[in-house]
DNA sequence: ATGAAAGCGCTAACAT
DNA sequence: ATGTTAGCGCTTTCAT
């Protein structure tokens, strides 16, 4: 690293140098070279400086196009998510990131919108760039989505959402305890008539955060009133609307759950715009943990999910199975924690007392 | 797609067919198969007929780490950026994914946490997997951390930030502009004691920032006061202390100017954990337009950032170098824009007329 | 219009 | 301990 070199003693015509430059300048086999740039012991130290020297001089970077097709395996691991701008995601592609980066590994990214075409468009290029495994939020609800990927034996693992079926390791949360915790809470405060804005009816964990709001009033034998249960979409309108939709209801709710991050900040921005304060008109209990939880007035309460521990869970056993085809799959199933702020009014009861 | 054929009838060992086992089947040689492939004309309809057959009974999948090590290229665009849980990169993301995505090339992922070595360890593996291209918002100041790039002719396209002397196509936003027109709003609503949050002084951004600051106060007359200018990190926990640190001098500002969005996040928690009120105790501005602005109550004025138009333009650009390697180096500047909401004052502003 | 064959840059038998 | 060589799967001259 003392000296840079000129340029100009690269090779010959000036292009990008290879191991046979390499060989040749250091005066050996092309083998002897390989075997120094991947540390396989056996070579006589005085070639083992001459090949070091020839690399530094050319300035030689092995060509990994090359050697992938010669090992037939690559360095590259797909990442395929629905959402690449959904801080859920972004926190899990980070867990997922620093792991595979030290495992010497390189993300390949698809966003696909959640659109199953577009996702198995992304699949198939996966497949095709000879990517060593693949990490997936899966779209589609059933395996037979994902079949084709189990001949060529490319290991999978599928986080946030199972498909039914599917045989693959797989990093989960259990969102129905989540929001059962959820609901209790706001059960425990006092509430009788509690909301739910959940997400589209064909995403798994749309139905299970329903599930676990239904289990928690039937608990406490609540009824379970259909007209205070929406599915909308997992996004900001939709939270926005479907709060909207519950404010008119002849007999509001006094609380609502909301399934996920962004519609937690549509509900609120209605909540706003009439005026109606949080907690006292109406109490808020989000799912997803959010950085801008705590800046909001009141401080919003919410399920956490341990986003990043599933993005390192996942790329660990991605790793793990790539070094042991065999093990029997497994899935994981990580638990959420109740952060309890302000805004399910919480804060206030403690102040009461 | 009609029917799946058994896999048992693909090749002789049950392995991945490759093009040497369509040409087989089809009866022509491989290059006549990979003419077909590649949609070159000149080849009788009927073979292309046979070629099409042989393709889908064998469920053949060309390998693009042949086709890339052959052809010296890749369809492979590397991008490297500092934050991946950072909304503000995530839309220039998706930007870029998009057009990318249609332009048939996949994104190789690296994510450098602002770590000017780990984004060496990027820029040197996506140069071994021969991408065609890469776009990066650099962490080093200079262009001094990027010249080994241009040896090799790799394009290059830098985002968000320019590094000195670096003469790579780039697309920027107009910060100094963006953070002048913020203050000159709150200097408009009447505040003469603005305060400053501001990032990392060896970032572009972070000094732009509070250059238009600057500029804002002096073409009003309004003397610049050292103790009102904080530097933070650009995180939440970074614009919580500087807040902080504000409200504790003996005359605080009556508004602040918060350079990033973490940063406001943060500050906004400050102000909340001391029960101020926004605007009248403090009024704010931030920049960076998030999906959670007008979800605060009150809902967040903000300098907005076209980011995923940046993605787009990058990409685009990235694109446009590919296609003609020799056209002259751009550098594209894209405005910002105030998004006037109430916690600068000005809806009571308008309330009180 | 089609095929034969060379070769992209590397690694891993195999031979010495 | 080191070198020779075949070949990964594809594209692309060059012949025919």
């Amino acid at each position: 690293m003392t000296r840079a070199g000129h340029h100009a003693s690269r090779t010959a015509a000036g292009s990008v140098p290879t191991i046979k430059h390499v060989a040749a300048r250091a005066g050996v086999s092309t083998a002897t070279v390989s075997r120094v740039l991947s540390g396989i012991d056996g070579v006589r130290p005085e070639l083992r400086e001459r090949v070091h020297a020839a690399v530094s001089e050319l300035a030689y970077h092995p060509n990994r196009v090359a050697r992938n097709l010669r090992v037939r395996t690559t360095r590259l691991i797909g990442l395929v998510i629905s959402d690449i701008q959904n801080p859920f995601f972004t926190s899990v592609v980070r867990g997922i990131e620093d792991v595979l980066q030290r495992a010497d590994y390189t993300l390949l990214l698809g966003n696909t919108d959640e659109n199953l075409e577009r996702e198995q468009v992304y699949l198939s290029t996966l497949r095709a760039e000879g990517v060593a495994g693949i990490i997936l939020a899966p779209t589609g609800k059933s395996s037979g989505h994902y079949g084709h990927l189990l001949p060529i034996q490319l290991p999978v693992v599928a986080i946030d959402r199972a498909p039914a079926g599917l045989s693959a390791d797989t990093v989960i949360v259990n969102n129905s305890a989540g929001s059962c915790a959820a609901v209790t809470h706001l059960i425990a405060l006092g509430h009788q008539r509690i909301g739910c804005i959940t997400g589209p009816p064909n995403l798994s964990t749309a139905e299970e955060r329903k599930n676990g709001y239904a289990q928690a009033l039937q608990a406490r034998q609540l009824p379970l009133v259909d007209c205070l249960i929406r599915y909308a979409d997992f996004r900001q309108s939709g939270g926005y609307a479907a709060m909207q939709a519950l404010l008119e209801l002849d007999e509001p709710p006094s609380a609502v759950f909301v399934a996920n991050n962004l519609m937690t900040l549509g509900a609120l921005q209605a909540l706003h715009e009439r005026g109606l304060q949080i907690p006292s008109h109406v109490a808020i209990v989000g799912f997803d943990d959010m950085s801008w939880a705590t800046s909001l007035q009141p401080p919003l309460t919410a399920v956490a999910q341990p986003t990043y521990l599933l993005g390192t869970t996942a790329a660990n056993l991605l790793l793990a199975r790539l070094r042991e085809p065999h093990r029997p799959v497994q899935q994981i199933v990580l638990d959420t924690k109740l952060m309890v702020r302000a805004s399910c009014g919480a804060q206030q009861r403690f102040l009461a007392l």
